[in-house]
DNA sequence: GGCCATTTGTTTAAAGTTCAAGGAGGGGCC
DNA sequence: GGCCCCTCCTTGAACTTTAAACAAATGGCC
């Protein structure tokens, strides 16, 4: 099976459009954007496993702790900033409160509501284990890329988040599901 | 919490360097990164489970299958392709075949391989939900990107790629595990 | 106050992935 | 042949994620 890289348009009335298919050239970039993606996140998931016990996303969630005042966050604003759903971010703080690097604390100004606080246990852990983390994103991503491609890169998938999550309301994103 | 933009040099002796920290700009493009990887990711994922109902990355196995010559490859040639392990293949073949999409045939040349064979209705629902699929990435990705853009993007995330599959041996590769 | 739609976060079960272990065949070497 | 090590693929358990349903609290409205 190969994808046409052109076809011709419909006649005049039908919703189904004939599919845009991708250029031979768009297909490349796809594939190496699919394969460096996967990649990526599977080397880094797998350094995280080995020297922190944790996957990627759970560190992730501990630097955004770590960042935010107090070390404190709500659950969905935690869930938006990292870009999940509010059940996956429940399960995760579940785990991780397990493990001691975080705790629940009831937000006084609404009941419904819940701060997942780092500790200084989970602090300290994020201490030990960014270097490492750091090197690896270095090595794979920063290491190998120029400036320009540097650049590049950012502006792309800023374009591309962005996109995903337009102003307007209506979106299906993952932390209002 | 944050990082350091730089940091002095090490003493003299030690193997524990000072982490080589990213910059603000580096930060910037990595969080991009992840957020836009992220977001897509999650999009097409829901995308597919709804259109087609399946996850992105069998989809992909079942495109790999339609390309290959008799619609057919051994299993270790198609975690290859997927980057992904063969154990994860082999339970996502599994659920494949229990849709009717996949079939597993014997190799006759070594009697411990296994073909995963794309069946007439796996292409059937490759052909049905392609155009849809097609689409939700023109929208996230093509669409608003410049011709500029999709070549550097194309040639940031084939080094990306690259780097992490080196030629030579030694690599911790999801298919080898 | 009372009603109702919405927001917040959790829970359960099913689906998917990872990890470690293992069966079976291949292939080199003696 | 017999031995050993390696490759191919699968399996079952543990862990993570998704999907759907839910309770509780909020906030707007009358």
């Amino acid at each position: 099976m190969k994808a046409p890289a052109s076809a011709p348009t419909t006649g005049s009335t039908a919703p189904p459009q004939e599919p845009r298919w991708l250029t031979d050239e768009e297909q490349r970039v796809w594939r190496w954007f699919m394969e460096g993606a996967t990649l990526l996140d599977d080397h880094l998931d797998r350094q995280l496993q080995r020297d922190a016990g944790m996957p990627h996303v759970y560190y992730g969630l501990l630097v955004k702790l770590a960042e935010a005042p107090r070390r404190r966050l709500r659950m969905t604003e935690l869930a938006m900033l990292a870009k999940i759903t509010r059940s996956r971010l429940s399960h995760a703080i579940a785990r991780l409160e397990k493990n001691g690097w975080v705790r629940r604390e009831d937000c006084p100004d609404d009941k419904r509501g819940q701060f997942a606080v780092l500790t200084d246990e989970g602090l300290q852990v994020l201490r030990q284990t960014a270097p490492g983390h750091v090197e690896a994103v270095r090595q794979a991503v920063f290491d190998r890329l120029s400036p320009e491609q540097q650049k590049s890169l950012g502006e792309i998938m800023r374009i591309i988040a962005e996109g995903l999550q337009p102003a307007e309301a209506g979106a299906d994103l993952p932390w209002l599901r």
